[in-house]
DNA sequence: CCCCGGTATGACAACGGTGTCTTATTGGAC
DNA sequence: GTCCAATAAGACACCGTTGTCATACCGGGG
C-alpha cells in the first residue's frame, strides 16, 4: 500500500539506513550510492512518514505558529511569511489560533507541544506578551521566536519594527509639509504599539519645537467608528488641526469618511495619515499616506531565526516604509 | 523527560493497553478503571504523542485544509470554520497554501498526504476545481470535502451557497426599489462564481420583464481598480444606470469611489450594491448593501461532513443573507 | 453443573523511520 | 609495510502508541 524506506532500499540495492542517510543529507555517503537512492526515491515517488521520523528521531519537521489577532490581513501576512521560510526548509507549519484570555491557554499550548513534538514555535503579537504562554514555553524548554513583542524584550529572540520611529517619521513628514496643528488619534489601549506610536508623535513635535497640545489628541480603539468620532471631536474645535494622524488605517478611513461628510476636501483642506498599510489604504479616496509594516518579512525573519542553528538570543529590527499617497499634501498658504 | 502512556499506566495501576482504551473511548472498560486512568492522566498532565498514534494506528488525528485564495478575509473565515469543528473533534488542522497553477501541484498534495497521513482533506475554492488536485486525492483514496466547488458537483461531498439565487435576490432588491437601468460589473473570468452571479442578475431582470442590455454590463477582475473603471464607463453613458451592482465588495468600493469623485450622491443619485460582505463593506461611506456569504459556516459544515462516519456523498446548501445598508435607496422620482 | 456469550484486561508484535554501534575499506604519513 | 584516521555502509534496538489475540471472570439458559 504505502511506499516505505524498505521499498526504496530494495530498489536502490542498499540498506534502509543508507536511504535514511541520503534523506537526511548526512555525510559519508558515496556519490554513486546517493544517486542510486535518489533515483529510487523519484521512481517510487516516495515521501517519508513524518510520524515515524518524529517518533524515532529527535526532530519533527514541524513548527507551530501561535496567534490571536483579529485582523485577517495581519494573520494572513504572518502565515505567508512563516510558510515561505518553512517551505524552503522542508518543514510543516501548524497554524494555531488561541485566545490569550483563556484560562486554559497554557494547557492548550502545552498539549500542542506534547502532541505534535514541534521543533519550535513562532509567537505572533499579542500572544508574544501573554505570560501564561511564555512561561509554558520556557518550562518546556522549547525554542521560540516572537514577532513584535511588546514586553520582556530580553527574554527571547524576536523580530520587530520600530513603531516609535515610524510614528516620528510620519509626524515629521506632516511637519515638513508645513503643518503645525496636527491631530493625533491614539490606538487601542491594550496594544503596546499604541503607546509607542503616540510617543513617536510627541518626539517629532518636540524636535520641531512644536508644543504638544492634549486637545489635539483623542483616544481611539483601532476601528473605523472610533476614527470617525475622533475626527468629529477634532474638527469641531475652534482652532482646527490642518492634519490628522491616526494610529492605524481603519481609524484613518473613519477620519476620511467624516471629513468627506462635512464637505472637506482631502488633502487640500485636511491632510490625513494612517498606519499599517492595509489594503484598505488603497481602497479609499484619496489613497492613504501611511506606514508600511513589513509583516511578511518580520514573519519570515522570525522563522529564519528559529531555524538558525546558533541558539543565541537575537533581536532583529526591520525597516518600515513611509507610503506617501494622496491623502497628505503641503499646507495651503491661506 | 516526556510523559508517556507507560507512566500513566503505572500510576493508574493498569496496563498500557487499558490506558489506550480509555484515551480512545473504547467499550469494555469498567467505570472504576476509567476513573482511575482519567485521574492519572490529569495528574500527569498527559497528552499522547500524535506521531506514535499515527504510526501505530489507523488514524492521524489531523486533517489538511488546502487553499489558494488571495483574499485574506476569505481564508481567515475558512480557517476559522474548519478550526472550530476540528477543535470539537480533538483533531489538528494543517493549513496548506498552494498555487493551483503550479505544475507540481499534484506532487505537493501527494507528498503532504504521504508525509502527514492526514485523515481527510478540506478543499477550499478555487482548489476545488483544480483537476490535478482532484485526481491526486482520488488516486490516494482519501476522503475530502469541497467548499463552494464550481465544477464536477457529483464527484464528492461539498457545501456551497447559491450564487445565482443571491445575485438574483440582490437584483430583485434593486428592482423593487424602482430601478430599471441596473449596471452590472462581472467578476474575474477565472472564477466560477462570476458566471453564476452574472446569470442571477439576468434571471432577475428576465422575471421582472426588463430587457438585458449588454451595454450596462462590464467585465471586471474583482479588484477596486476594475470597479472604478467599470463605473467610469457606465456613468459616461448617455443613458446612465440608476444603480450599479458589482460582483464583489472591492469593485463596489471602486464604483463608490468614482461616483464620489464626479460628485454623485450615493444612494440618492446612484444606488450601489456589492457582494461578499467583507469588512470593507462597512468601512466605506455609505456602508454597502451587499450579500453575506456564510463562509465560516460553510467551512464548519464541510469539516463536519468530513468527520461524519457515513461516507455518502452529500451536497449541502447554506443560506446567504442580503445585507441592506446605506448604499442603496428607492429610485428618486424625477 | 456445564457451556456460552458478553465483559474486562493484559501480552506482544507491529507501525516506519532514526540513533548507536560495528565492520570493512580506503589512502596517506612514517 | 604498518598503522591510523577518514570514509562508507549495515545490523539492530528503540521511539510511543494501537491492533490482534489470548485470557479470565461473570451470570444465565439448558
Amino acid at each position: 500500500m504505502r511506499v516505505t524506506i524498505k521499498d526504496v532500499s530494495r530498489i536502490a540495492g542498499v540498506s534502509i539506513k543508507t536511504v535514511s542517510r541520503v534523506l537526511n543529507k548526512e555525510k559519508y555517503v558515496s556519490d554513486d550510492t546517493r544517486r542510486k537512492v535518489e533515483e529510487a526515491v523519484a521512481a517510487l515517488n516516495f515521501s517519508p512518514s513524518l510520524a515515524a521520523r518524529t517518533l524515532a528521531g529527535s526532530r519533527s519537521f514541524q513548527i507551530a505558529l501561535i496567534y490571536d489577532n483579529h485582523s485577517p490581513y495581519y494573520i494572513h501576512a504572518v502565515q505567508e511569511g512563516v510558510w515561505n521560510r518553512c517551505r524552503e526548509e522542508g518543514v510543516r507549519m501548524l497554524a494555531q489560533p488561541v485566545d490569550i484570555d483563556s484560562p486554559t491557554l497554557a494547557q492548550e499550548i502545552g498539549g500542542l507541544i506534547d502532541e505534535t513534538h514541534v521543533d519550535g514555535v513562532i509567537l505572533s503579537s499579542p500572544v508574544t506578551d501573554a505570560p501564561a504562554a511564555l512561561e509554558e514555553l520556557e518550562r518546556r524548554r522549547i525554542r521560540f521566536v516572537r514577532i513584535s513583542p511588546g514586553t520582556n524584550h530580553a527574554l527571547t529572540s524576536s523580530v520587530f519594527m520600530d513603531d516609535v520611529q515610524a510614528a516620528d517619521d510620519m509626524t515629521t513628514h506632516l511637519i515638513n509639509q508645513g503643518h503645525r496643528r496636527i491631530g493625533f488619534v491614539i490606538g487601542h489601549p491594550n496594544h503596546m504599539a499604541s503607546d509607542q506610536r503616540h510617543f513617536g508623535y510627541r518626539r517629532a513635535l518636540d524636535r520641531a519645537g512644536i508644543a504638544y497640545e492634549p486637545g489635539l489628541v483623542r483616544q481611539g480603539t483601532f476601528d473605523f467608528e472610533s476614527g470617525m468620532e475622533a475626527a468629529e471631536a477634532l474638527l469641531k474645535l475652534a482652532h482646527k488641526p490642518t492634519a490628522i494622524f491616526a494610529s492605524n488605517d481603519d481609524m484613518a478611513a473613519g477620519v476620511l469618511s467624516y471629513a468627506h461628510r462635512i464637505g472637506l476636501d482631502v488633502p487640500h483642506d485636511l491632510s490625513v495619515a494612517g498606519f499599517d498599510d492595509t489594503p484598505l489604504a488603497q481602497l479609499v479616496w484619496p489613497p492613504l499616506t501611511t506606514v508600511r509594516q513589513p509583516v511578511r518579512d518580520l514573519a519570515y525573519a522570525a522563522t529564519d531565526q528559529l531555524f538558525c542553528p546558533d541558539p543565541a538570543i537575537v533581536h532583529q529590527r526591520l525597516q518600515h516604509e513611509l507610503m506617501v499617497r494622496g491623502s497628505t499634501a503641503p499646507l495651503r498658504k491661506s
